[in-house]
This record gives C-alpha cells, sequence and structure tokens, in this order.
DNA sequence: TTCTCAATCTGCAAAGAGTGCGAACTAGCA
DNA sequence: TGCTAGTTCGCACTCTTTGCAGATTGAGAA
C-alpha cells in the first residue's frame, strides 16, 4: 500500500475527496501487519475518532482494495482480513486465536498439479494453519496446571 | 466418505440412530463430487423429502463432519462447501460461477517456505481461482454478439 | 474568502449463512 | 408394545457485510 501522502495524492487525483476519516485509515493501514478485520480496525478508529462509523471503515477498506492498494483476505475465521501488503505472498492462521502472519512460498512454479484442465487460472493461493507460540504455550500452561 | 451401508452401521455402533433424513443426506453426499452448499443440498434433499428441514442438513452435515466423513470447505464464495472426497486434495473455484473441482498437487514438500517460525502447522491448503470453460466461454459467445 | 454541489459520512434496515434452544417426535432396544 | 435417549424442526438470534437516504463537507470556482 502506498503512504498516507501518496495515497492522498492519488485520491485527489481519482476525484475522491481526502477525509479525516479517510486520512486516519490510511495510517491506521499503512506498514500494518496484523491483517486486522473491519471491526478491530473499527475499535482502533473509534480510539482516535470518536463517532467514526463502521460502515465507513467498510467503505473505505473496500475502495482501497479496488485500487489495488488492499488486499481482502479470508482465513476462515468468519471476518475478511485487510492486508496492505501487496507483495506476492500467502498466509498461515492460528486455529486457535485467529492471528494471522505473512508466509512467502518460492518453488510453487515446480509444483505438479492435476486438475486444472479447462480453467484459466488466475491466482493460487496457499494458507497454512495450525498453533502459534503462545497459544501453543498456553496449552501447556494449562496442562501443567492440571497435571 | 464411507458408504451410505457403512455409515449406517458405524452410526448405529456409536449409538446414532439411523433416521430417513441421514439416510437420504448419505445418499446424496456418497459420491457427490460438485462440493455442495447447505443450501444445495437442502433443495436435492427437499425435492426427495418434502419437509426435511435445513436445519436438520445442516446438523447432519456437521456431525460427518465431526467423524471426519466429510470436509468443510471455504472457497470463499460465502457459504462452506461440503466435500466427501477425504483423499489429500485442494480446490480450484471458478471466480464467476462458484464451480468447484479437486485439484491433486505433487512435489508440495519441495517447498521453500518461510515465516512459519513458531507454529506448530496442522494442514496447508492450496486455492486456485479463475474462470472455468463454461465461464470463458460464455464470454467469448457474448463478445461475439457484441461485435 | 465564500459559494456550490458532488462526494462522503452516518445510522439503520436488511440480507446471507449459520447456530442455540426447546417442544414434539421416533428409532431401537427390552 | 413401551420406554427413552437421540432427532427433527421451526424460530429466534448472532455475526458479517451491504443497501439506502438524509445530513454533512471537501475542494475547485468565482
Ligand atoms: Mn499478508
Ligand atoms: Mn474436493
Ligand atoms: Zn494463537
Ligand atoms: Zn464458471
Amino acid at each position: 500500500m502506498k503512504s498516507p501522502a501518496e495515497l492522498t495524492d492519488t485520491f485527489r487525483a481519482n476525484g475522491l475527496k481526502v477525509t479525516p476519516q479517510r486520512q486516519l485509515l490510511f495510517g491506521l493501514m499503512h506498514g500494518n501487519t496484523v491483517h486486522p478485520t473491519a471491526e478491530a480496525l473499527f475499535a482502533e478508529a473509534s480510539a482516535r475518532m470518536p463517532g467514526i462509523s463502521l460502515r465507513t471503515v467498510y467503505q473505505t477498506l473496500t475502495d482501497l482494495a479496488s485500487m489495488g492498494e488492499l488486499r481482502l483476505i479470508d482465513v476462515g475465521t468468519g471476518a475478511t482480513r485487510f492486508d496492505p501488503n501487496t507483495d506476492d505472498h500467502h498466509h498461515v492462521v492460528c486455529s486457535s486465536c485467529g492471528e494471522v502472519r505473512d508466509v512467502y512460498v518460492a518453488g510453487s512454479d515446480r509444483l505438479k498439479v492435476d486438475g486444472l484442465d479447462g480453467f484459466q487460472i488466475e491466482e493460487a493461493s496457499i494458507l497454512f494453519s495450525g498453533t502459534c507460540v503462545t497459544c501453543a504455550s498456553d496449552t501447556v500452561s494449562r496442562a501443567s496446571a492440571r497435571g
């Protein structure tokens, strides 16, 4: 995703207005690596700008996505995650707490794939799922406490 | 997924009853390769057994899934897909019509993956998306019609 | 600076996909 | 044939996201 300053120019250049709400969200998303949900961003945004609406958060986020500045990610935890990292990358999600992290995969060009005949492929995404360090140690703690 | 006859035994052996609703769903899912949604199955089931409830379809499907007989798949089209194919396989979804097909991938063990440190991985799924033959030719047809 | 109006924001209703609950029903065993 | 634990069904409700419309405002024009 471009920087807030660059986005400001891009928006104006496209006849879109640069509102305080948008600027706030530009800032909250820039460099954000946690893959937040709309609700999570709404909570952060509300802290800095009481009164901002969840509707506007969704609006701005989907606008940025359709401009190619954000990626919408579905890791199967219910709500869509928003990602300012537009590199070619994949994800890993903790099935316990829902944490999402970036995963870079090399060598996927050498995979032997069977079943794509007839399809004109646009993209391939790999989703890893498992338990993050925090949740793994929590489990250990509870086990110790019990036994 | 086991055959309807085998499932009947398995269910009884586990103290679960074999109802007409369950038998119908065993039959509808056995060998089913379309990755249907609960609503789609409900429609098929209703045709054969008027009065069956969507609630029961969901119930039976999730029961089968927790017994490991069915896989729940999220291809990002909104509703969960149900898959009786428990082989280790992946999927491709048509971004236009939502059709889902099986994809077998070999060589994934040789991928170079970076970013999984700390995670205890339980599974990795690859989702391809693109345009299926039907939707591709539809697009061509419309283009021709226009000029 | 003030004017003007398209673009934006907000609140609320509503849609899509499931899930929790409890009353009525029934498969399977004695 | 009866009993009862397991099921089914309908309905209310949650969660996530979108549609709508009236009130508000950014930013170029004058
Ligand atoms: Mn990412
Ligand atoms: Mn499949
Ligand atoms: Zn975790
Ligand atoms: Zn298609």
